[in-house]
DNA sequence: GCATTATATGTCAGATATGACATAACATTC
DNA sequence: GAATGTTATGTCATATCTGACATATAATGC
């Protein structure tokens, strides 16, 4: 694994300093964490571009704050359905969510 | 709507042509519809291609045969995550996953 | 320092998704 | 048209996700 990469996992609270088990993650097990990932930093990156609150979002998102606290920090307990539906949400547009999702650095698609 | 997504939909089982509901799905909605059928599409798409049935995907997948019929069904009760687990689990990368919502035609990226 | 505001973490009852099963509908070969 | 193989549809108990709440921990301004 690159450094950089497992920096941006640690940050996540994904714990992979001391985790055989992240480390012993499968090719697709570990896509599918940075795919989630990867939509857990859109999401927040395009609700602070809104400057809104964690808890604006969750009013407009029909949630809580609790919630998008989790959503933005990876947390397992969220759907990959609820992250793509939420920034959605926010407006963004089918096409820029895939897009993001192609040139993000440290992309999945990378 | 373009008549030709409105024709993907109708074999989809989402009855476009008598369906209110569904000519007043917001732009969000209708993105997050288009992506699940684009994955549905993609997950039989590469099923086909290793010339499996729907058993033997299942058999993989640790599912069942009814689920994978209902993930290519793009069945309302499938989630995002089921679909986008199970493609990987085909053995297509992360890139190769994301390059198909961004390429098919009529993605949901167009 | 201490309010105030924003974000993070833990828990849980209710909602939704899941694999499994039964069975139906289609297709192909004989 | 019977047999066989494949896919579709309906149902259900269990597993997982969800919003909500409480509360903790920053961060900012005074």
């Amino acid at each position: 694994m690159h450094s950089n990469k497992r920096k941006r996992l640690e940050a996540k609270g994904w714990k992979v300093g001391d985790a055989k088990k992240f480390l012993g993650l499968s090719p697709e097990e570990e896509a599918y964490v940075e795919i989630k990932l990867s939509l857990s930093e859109s999401f927040r990156a395009q609700r602070l571009r809104r400057k809104m609150t964690q808890s604006d979002a969750a009013k407009l998102l029909k949630s809580s704050q609790s919630r998008v606290a989790k959503m933005e920090a990876g947390d397992s307990s969220v759907s990959l359905d609820l992250l793509v539906r939420s920034i959605l949400a926010l407006g963004v547009s089918g096409k820029r969510l895939i897009q993001s999702l192609s040139t993000r650095k440290s992309s999945p698609a990378a």
